[in-house]
RNA sequence: GCCCGGGUGGUGGAAUUGGCAGACACGAUGGACUCAAAAUCCAUUGACCGCAAGGUCAUGAGAGUUCGACUCUCUCCCCGGGCACCA
C-alpha cells in the first residue's frame, strides 16, 4: 500500500474534475432542483489568506453536500476588482491598475483553485470588465429614471488621504475605514442613491429572510427608525416658524427653550442684531470644529443665544432660541425643543447657560390636540442617510452621465454604454475633489444626449459597493450582452438560496444588495425583492496570537504553506472541525495535525481488503448525524461523527459497500482523497456524482437503552432494559438493583421519576 | 450610555434543547517500536480525598424555579461586536 500523498491526488484530480467540467453547471436540469450556492466574492489583493478559505471551504463543503442530496447545485466565483488599493499599488509601482488587479486575478485563481472546490468558473465574473461594468452603469440609468439617482449637495464624509468623498457606511468613528485619517465634512455636490426612500421597505423585507437575528437588528440599528411628531413653534411677529421632530411630542410642557443646528437655514433669518456678532463668532468656530472635533468631542456643550423667541404651542409661553452643534443639521429637522427635564443632553445644555429646567406634566392628549389646531403632525424619521456613490478616483465605473450648458445633467443613452474607463498617464487623485478623470480632455469632451451640443462628461467613478450590490445576479447570466440577466436565467436561479460570508459586510454590501434588489423590483426587472433568502456568516479567523490578521502585525497564515505540508483536504476539514462555524478563532498551528493524523487512517483504511461484515446500527446513525449537521452548518459536530465511526469501524474488515457510504460521508469534506479511494475501489465515475447515503429510522433505534438512576438528583446507577417498558417494570428493575438498594435501605421512597427510556429519579 | 453575542478542563470545543458535564480533537505524561530521532501504536489525562471500591467539588459570581439546571428567571462581574449628542 502507497502512502497517502495529498500533493499528489489533489492535484491529479483537480485536473480529472477539469477535464470532465464537473462543476460547470447547466441553468436547468430535468427533474433537478437548482440550488445557488453563494459565497461573497473576493477583493484581489493579491493573496488569499486563512479567512477566505474558512468563507469557502465549508460553503464548498455545503454545496458538495446538496449537490449530492440531488440539486443542481450552482457555485459561482469571481473578482470584486475595482477599487482604490489596485490605484494606490499602481500610483506606487507606476504601473496600470488594470495591469495590477489582474496579474492579481491570476495568482489567486491558482490559489483558489488549491481550495479543490467545486467553482463554476464558466460563470466568473471580474466587476472591472467592460462586459460588466456596463451593466452596473445601466443600474444607474435605471436609478436615475427612477428618480432614486440625483447630484445632491450634501455635507459628506471627505478623507484628506484618500482624497475622496465616502459613505455614511464607509467611516468608522469618524476615520476612514480604510486609512483610519479622520474624515471632514464637506458640503459637495454628489450623486447619491436616495436609499432613504427605501428605509422602511428595507425595515419589512428583513421580516420574510432566513437571516441571523444578530444582522437582523444590527441593520435594523443601522436604519434606525424613529416614530415622533414634527411641532411649529412660531416665531412673534414674524411668518417664520421653527419645525422641530421629537419623539416625546407629551413632554411638550417641559420645553423650555429651542435649539437650531449652527447649519440651519433659520439661523441668519431669526438672528437679533445685537447678538449678531456673537453668533457669528459661533458659527465660525464650529464651522472649524466640525470639521474634526465635532465627530470625536462630545463631552462639553457649546450654543450661543439668537436673542430671538418663539411660542411653545402647548402653553403659549415664549421661549429662548439658541444654536448648538449637538443639535444635528442632518436629522430630524435639524432643530429641537429641549426638555431639560426628560433629557440629558439637554439638562447639560440648560445647566452650562442656566436656562430654567421645568418638570413637566406629561400628557398624552396633547399630540391629537396640537395636531387640530396644526401645529403638529405624524413624522417618521430614519438614521440612514442617503448612499453617496460619487468617488473622486479612477478605478472604477464612470458614472454614465453628461452635463450639457443648455440641457443639463443627461443620462448617456443606454445604447452609448459601457462609458469606457479610458487609459490615463495620471491616475494621482487631487486634493480639490476633482477626480483623476478630470485631467483627461479626450474623455470629458462629448455630445449631449439631447440637443447634440457641445457637452462634459461626469467624471467621478462609482463606489465599488455599487458593482457589488447586484453581482449575485450576473452569475446566472454572466455571458449576456443584450441584458443585465435574462429573465428566464432570473427564473432558474434567483433569489439566491443561500449566501455564506463575513458579518463586517451587514450594514453595508448587504444593505446596498437588498437596496437595488428592491429597486429593480420595483422597475418590473426582478420577480423578488430580497436577494438572498437565506444567509450565515462564518466568523473571523485570527492569527494564531489571536489578533486580526495583518501585514503590519505579522500575523498572516498563508494557506499556501499548509497545502504543501498537509494537502487541501486537511485544511478544509480542519476549518470544519475547529469549532462553530460562525464562531471563528484563533489560528492554531498545531491543531490541524489531528485532522491530518485522521486522514492518514482513512487511507489506510480504505485500502484493506474488503470483507462479507455490515455495521448497520452505527453506520445508520452516522448517516443521519453527518448529514443533519451539514444541514445546519454544523460542520465541526458532522466532523467528530466521522472520527469517532472511524474509531468504531477502523479495526475491521467491512463489506465494500459500507467502506464506500462511509468515503461518500467524506466526499464534502475530503474531495480529493474520497475521489482516489473511491476510484481505487474499481468506480469508475466521480464520486461526487454519487447521491448522499440514506439511512433507515428504524435501523437506528437501540433495542436496549440505558436508564439512568439517580438518587435525589444525584447519578447512582445505570441499567441496561430493554426500551419501552411500563414503569411498574422499570420500578420493579430498579429496585432490584444492588447498588440502589444500599441507598434507599432504611429510607422511604417519597417519589419516583420515571422518563420514558432515558431516566429515573428516586426521591428520599 | 444604548443594542446584540459570549463566558464549560492546560487548549479548540461537545452535551439529543431541562436528564450520566467534558464527546471528538490538540497538548501533556508514561510505555512499545528504533542504535537514535521523527512518524506510528498503546495507556493515563477536570480538581481534590482514597491503596482500592468509591466519594466530594466543579460549566464567570450570587440568588431563584425544578425531583433534576451548562441549559429557564433575576442581579452582578468580565470579554467580543455594533451604534453613539439621532432629539
Amino acid at each position: 500500500m502507497p502512502k497517502y500523498n495529498p500533493s499528489k491526488i489533489e492535484s491529479k484530480w483537480q485536473r480529472f474534475w477539469k477535464a470532465k467540467k464537473l462543476y460547470f453547471i447547466k441553468d436547468k436540469i430535468k427533474d433537478k432542483q437548482n440550488f445557488y450556492n453563494l459565497v461573497m466574492f473576493p477583493y484581489p489583493s493579491g493573496d488569499l489568506h486563512m479567512g477566505h478559505w474558512y468563507n469557502y471551504a465549508p460553503a464548498d463543503v455545503y454545496g458538495r453536500f446538496k449537490r449530492m442530496q440531488g440539486f443542481n447545485v450552482m457555485s459561482p466565483i469571481g473578482f470584486d476588482a475595482f477599487g482604490l488599493p489596485a490605484e494606490n499599488a499602481a500610483i506606487k509601482n507606476k504601473l496600470d491598475p488594470k495591469v495590477w488587479t489582474y496579474g492579481n486575478i491570476k495568482s489567486m485563481k491558482r490559489q483558489l483553485d488549491s481550495i479543490g472546490a467545486a467553482f463554476d468558473w464558466s460563470r466568473e465574473i471580474i466587476t472591472a470588465e467592460p462586459n460588466y461594468y456596463k451593466w452596473t452603469q445601466w443600474i444607474f440609468l435605471k436609478l436615475y429614471e427612477a428618480g432614486l439617482a440625483k447630484k445632491e449637495k450634501v455635507l459628506a464624509n471627505w478623507c484628506s488621504h484618500c482624497k475622496t468623498i465616502l459613505a455614511n457606511e464607509q467611516v468608522q468613528d469618524g476615520r476612514c475605514e480604510r486609512c483610519d485619517t479622520v474624515v471632514e465634512q464637506k458640503l459637495l455636490e454628489q450623486w447619491v442613491f436616495k436609499i432613504t426612500d427605501y428605509a422602511q421597505k428595507l425595515l419589512d423585507g428583513l421580516e420574510k429572510i432566513d437571516w441571523p437575528e444578530t444582522t437582523k437588528i444590527l441593520q435594523r440599528n443601522w436604519i434606525g427608525r424613529s416614530d415622533g411628531a414634527i411641532i411649529k413653534f412660531q416665531i412673534p411677529n414674524s411668518k417664520d416658524s421653527i419645525d422641530v421632530f421629537t419623539t416625546r411630542p407629551d413632554t411638550i410642557f417641559g420645553a423650555t427653550f429651542l435649539v437650531l443646528a449652527p447649519e440651519h437655514e433659520l439661523v441668519k433669518r431669526v438672528v437679533k442684531d445685537e447678538q449678531l456678532g456673537q453668533v457669528n463668532n459661533y458659527l465660525e468656530k464650529t464651522k472649524k470644529k466640525t470639521e474634526l472635533e465635532r465627530l470625536v468631542e462630545v463631552k462639553e456643550k457649546t450654543g450661543v443665544f439668537t436673542g430671538a423667541y418663539a411660542f411653545n404651542p402647548a402653553t403659549k409661553e415664549k421661549i429662548p432660541v439658541w444654536i448648538s452643534d449637538f443639535v444635528l443639521p442632518h436629522y430630524g429637522t435639524g432643530a429641537i425643543m429641549a426638555v431639560p427635564a426628560h433629557d440629558q443632553r439637554d439638562l447639560e445644555f440648560a445647566e452650562k447657560f442656566n436656562l430654567p429646567v421645568k418638570e413637566a406634566g406629561l400628557d398624552n392628549e396633547i399630540f391629537s390636540r396640537l395636531s387640530k389646531e396644526g401645529f403638529a403632525e405624524r413624522k417618521i424619521n430614519y438614521r440612514l442617510h442617503d448612499w453617496i456613490i460619487s468617488r473622486q478616483r479612477y478605478w472604477g465605473a464612470p458614472i454614465p452621465m453628461i452635463l450639457c450648458q443648455k440641457c443639463g445633467w443627461q443620462p448617456v443613452s443606454e445604447k452609448d454604454l459601457p462609458v469606457l474607463l479610458p487609459k490615463i498617464n495620471d491616475y494621482k487623485p487631487s486634493s480639490s475633489g476633482q477626480s483623476p478623470l478630470a485631467k483627461s480632455e479626450k474623455f470629458i469632451k462629448t455630445k449631449c444626449p439631447k440637443c447634440f451640443g457641445e457637452a462634459r462628461r461626469e467624471t467621478d467613478t462609482m463606489d465599488t459597493f455599487v458593482d457589488s450590490a447586484w453581482y449575485f445576479l450576473r452569475y446566472a447570466d454572466p455571458q449576456n450582452k443584450k441584458e443585465f440577466v435574462s429573465k428566464e436565467k432570473l427564473k432558474s436561479w434567483l433569489p439566491v438560496s443561500i449566501y455564506i460570508g463575513g458579518q463586517e459586510h451587514a450594514a453595508k454590501h448587504l444593505l446596498y444588495a437588498r437596496f437595488i434588489t428592491k429597486v429593480l423590483h420595483d422597475s418590473d426587472y426582478l420577480h423578488f425583492d430580497e436577494p438572498f433568502s437565506s444567509l450565515r456568516h462564518q466568523g473571523l479567523i485570527l492569527g494564531p496570537d489571536g489578533n486580526k490578521m495583518s501585514k503590519s502585525r505579522g500575523n498572516v497564515v498563508n494557506p499556501d504553506d499548509y497545502v504543501k505540508k498537509y494537502g487541501s483536504d486537511t485544511i478544509r476539514m480542519h476549518l470544519c472541525f475547529m469549532g462553530p462555524y460562525e464562531n471563528g478563532g484563533p489560528w492554531d498551528p498545531k491543531a490541524i495535525v489531528g485532522v491530518y493524523r485522521f486522514l492518514n487512517r482513512v487511507w489506510s483504511f480504505a485500502n484493506k481488503k474488503p470483507s462479507n461484515e455490515k455495521l448497520e446500527k452505527i453506520f445508520h446513525k452516522a448517516i443521519k448525524k453527518v448529514g443533519e449537521d451539514i444541514k445546519n452548518l454544523r460542520f465541526n459536530t458532522a466532523v467528530s461523527e466521522l472520527m469517532k465511526l472511524l474509531n468504531e469501524i477502523e479495526d475491521k474488515e467491512l463489506a465494500k459497500e459500507q467502506i464506500e457510504t462511509f468515503l461518500k460521508l467524506m466526499a464534502p469534506f475530503a474531495p480529493h482523497l474520497t475521489e482516489e479511494l473511491w476510484h481505487q475501489l474499481g468506480n469508475k465515475k466521480s464520486i461526487h456524482l454519487e447521491k448522499w447515503p440514506e439511512y433507515d429510522p428504524k435501523l437506528i433505534k437501540e433495542e436496549i437503552v440505558d436508564i439512568i438512576i439517580q438518587i435525589n438528583g444525584k447519578a447512582r446507577d445505570i441499567i441496561k432494559v430493554q426500551r419501552d417498558l411500563k414503569e411498574s417494570k422499570i420500578r420493579e428493575l430498579v429496585l432490584a438493583s444492588e447498588k440502589i438498594k444500599i441507598y434507599i435501605s432504611g429510607k422511604e421512597i417519597n417519589r419516583f421519576i420515571y422518563i420514558f427510556n432515558k431516566l429515573v429519579n428516586i426521591v428520599l
